[in-house]
DNA sequence: CTAAGTGCAAAATGTTTGCATACTT
DNA sequence: AAGTATGCAAACATTTTGCACTTAG
């Protein structure tokens, strides 16, 4: 079983405080090593809290790095995400267009996209200013 | 500009005869070792062939990696994509109610989507058996 | 008490770079 | 000839691991 120590609950409540931020590793490890929480301890809880569906991995553009986002995917059973490209943000949409988009797609194709899992990638408003 | 080099002809040839297959940077480091082709030169032509969007650069699941597949983006401006998350291979589909509902999707949200550069992840026919 | 998690430092992984040399145009 | 690209080895950045120690349940 999973115990319910201090430098998972930091690390969750640190990204959970922020669901609409996402967060490199290298920053992560930063912040809490305020709370003297050790590199290994933050790798091996991003993991673990991401193979729970507690946070989501995403990745940015040209970085090689790992981002983390507070996304409870249990919660995102029956809508659609949109991810930004170049900040890496992930947007929660619920939208019958897409989830036509989903199964027409589907069907035609015989791949098996689940609807939760389905994210399109693309370009946010805030960053389309943005050069 | 850019030079025709050996080493470049050879990786673009080396992945061009295989479209429908993605390569890591390893494997073909690995391939084109025989034709005594370094590694730097390997890495240094994938990130120019895929800035001239010769080849994409496509990740999978877990791993850390870069992978490689040869599709030239320049003709892939009206149609969406299929990726596998399991295998990384990309499919292209040509499919109207799919280009609309991308547009319908792009309406409702403000986000900046390309028909293009959509991408649908998903596991492929292949993928869904394999365990 | 025991399984699970921690911290540290060391190793592994994957990619990039500096530089002298060689090739393309 | 001038500008690019190459090969090598060394540097890098990020992540993972082994192990002795600590903690949660």
């Amino acid at each position: 079983m999973t115990y319910n120590t201090e430098q998972r609950s930091v690390l969750l409540s640190f990204l959970s405080t922020n669901p609409d931020k996402t967060f490199s590793a290298k920053e992560i490890v930063a912040a809490l090593a305020e709370s003297q929480i050790s590199k290994s301890a933050v790798y091996r809880n991003l993991a673990d809290l991401e193979s729970e569906n507690k946070i989501k991995k995403v990745s940015k553009n040209g970085s090689r790095e790992a981002f983390y986002q507070f996304v409870d995917i249990s919660e995102c059973k029956n809508h659609i995400h949109l991810s930004c490209t170049k900040c890496g943000m992930i947007f929660h949409m619920e939208d019958d267009a897409a989830r036509k988009l989903v199964h027409t797609m589907e069907e035609n194709s015989g791949f098996e996209i689940s609807v939760g899992e389905t994210t399109l990638y693309g370009v946010c408003k805030k960053c389309v200013g943005a050069k």
